[in-house]
DNA sequence: GGTACGATACTGCCACATCG
DNA sequence: CGATGTGGCAGTATCGTACC
């Protein structure tokens, strides 16, 4: 297919060709890098190929494509690239076989993708299928044997070996005879045979160097959509679970930040950063006994909702609205910090009557909060720190996350306020108090 | 069944980008 | 320009597996 003329091309490129093509991955494999050992291709080429492969990430390619872990990835790319790659005896360049861990694991998807690579092709013809010239479909045509054909890869190094190495990994189970062409956009020609490859160079730059990823949060709200079935792991759970309280459950609903799509009200934690704090909470929620994503949401939004009240500092803010500037109790930090609390709130409800998810164990909760921000020195009057104090308490910047939480957990069980302790004193007794409760609730 | 090793997860800290 | 969210790194803990 060729790709019509780009009207934002410099003119004294428009007339560079420039098509779509699928190609057998296996033959490209020949055509580019070729081998060391074949005569009329180029060894440094492959040699620099080599050197500069990172083969953990070819492997994890492959892995995500069969979507299955590989086991013994040294030997398999051994086996499969050895004839490409390694380098004759004696030759220099980097040792062979690369070193990779063993296994090797795979990103989950329910469609795994694989995007067109870019290819630079000199020695090869265009020739259109229909009259019209530059639109439409096209021949692609070249002597494989041929001295004059080059065939380089822009971008998609590691994808093309990916590809390639999960073929003859599909091949063992599946037979020799399954193929897999690979969408291709192929320049020709772009920069000429023999010259230096800017044109090359540029593309790549523009597409590897200037990327850039979107936000967390804004895939952590895509990744239940995407998934369409129900959690297997806490992650996911802790993806449902968020997503449930940013739009339908509990205090936190309409305020949680979307970073990027202006989603959420200001001040209020980020999605991404609530669930990786949901997903540490999750193994305590399970060994209580609160097992279904129902159960799960309800009870952190009452823990959530407990804090909050407890703070003196809830506030019910419009679309719009903002919250108000001093508060810092539903910042991502403070609330990470809070949530490291869950053993000890479901420990408070198990040692009470109450049961989970009910209004009694709600009020006791606050109640409970009240007490160990009061004794942490948290509280100033009726409310919790403001923005400025809690800066000068030191819970701000490096290690000021690590330094609340413990303030947190040191006064959890304590009987009177540990406000007046060090540093290092709250520590160890937010550790202790952190074992007493692990013990207490595996009882 | 025990041990050693490799792989992974976790943690604290810091760097950096973004945003108001 | 400071506050905030997020990623990266290095060190450490934990888990899983291969091997004896």
């Amino acid at each position: 297919m060729i790709v019509p003329e780009s009207p934002f091309a410099p003119e004294s490129l428009t007339q560079v060709k420039h098509c779509l093509a699928a190609l057998d991955v296996a033959k490209l494999m020949e055509w580019w890098p070729g081998t060391p050992h074949v005569p009329h291709r180029n060894p440094d080429k492959v040699r620099a190929i080599q050197r500069s492969l990172d083969w953990k990430r070819v492997a994890k390619i492959a892995a995500y494509l069969l979507q299955q872990e590989i086991r013994d990835t040294p030997e398999k790319l051994d086996q499969y690239f050895r004839s490409v790659y390694e380098p004759r005896k004696f030759e220099k360049g980097r040792e062979w076989p690369p070193k990779v861990p063993n296994v090797t694991g795979y990103e989950r998807s329910q469609y795994p993708m694989f995007s067109n690579v870019l290819l630079h092709v000199n020695g090869a013809n265009v020739t259109p299928t229909n009259k019209q010239r530059g639109t439409g479909t096209a021949n692609l045509s070249f002597n494989e044997k041929s001295r004059d054909l080059n065939f380089s890869v822009i971008d998609g190094q590691h994808r093309v070996n990916g590809a390639f190495f999960a073929l003859q990994l599909l091949r063992e189970v599946r037979g020799k005879t399954v193929t897999w062409e690979i969408p291709a956009e192929i320049f020709l020609d772009l920069d000429a045979a023999g010259a230096p490859p800017k044109h090359q160079a540029q593309i790549f730059i523009d597409v590897n160097f200037y990327q850039k990823k979107v936000d967390r949060s804004l895939v952590a709200d895509l990744f239940p959509t995407a998934r369409s079935r129900d959690a297997i792991d806490d992650i996911e759970r802790a993806q449902d679970i968020g997503r449930r309280l940013m739009l339908e459950t509990g205090p936190l609903v309409g305020m949680i930040q979307i970073p990027g799509i202006n989603f959420g009200t200001p001040d209020v934690v980020s999605l991404a950063t609530l669930n990786s704090a949901i997903e540490d909470a999750i193994p305590h929620l399970l060994s209580a006994g609160i097992t279904s994503l129902a159960e799960q949401t309800e009870f952190l939004a009452i823990c959530i909702e407990a804090w909050l009240d407890a703070t003196g500092r809830k506030e019910h803010v419009d679309d719009g609205e903002s919250l108000d500037p001093d508060n810092v109790a539903y910042q991502g930090r403070v609330l990470v910090s809070f949530l490291s609390l869950i053993p000890a709130c479901i420990w408070k409800v198990q040692t009470s009557e109450a049961i989970f998810g009910s209004a009694q164990s709600k009020s006791l909760l606050t109640k409970w909060l009240r007490d160990v921000i009061n004794r942490a020195g948290l509280l100033h009057g009726s409310q919790f720190l403001s923005k400025s104090q809690f800066k000068a308490k030191g819970y701000l910047g490096s290690g000021g996350l690590a330094r609340f939480r413990d303030s947190l957990w040191a006064a959890s069980l304590a009987r009177n306020s540990i406000a007046k302790r060090g540093d290092e004193s709250k520590a160890a007794l937010a550790i202790a108090n952190q074992k007493k409760i692990a013990e207490a609730l595996s009882r």
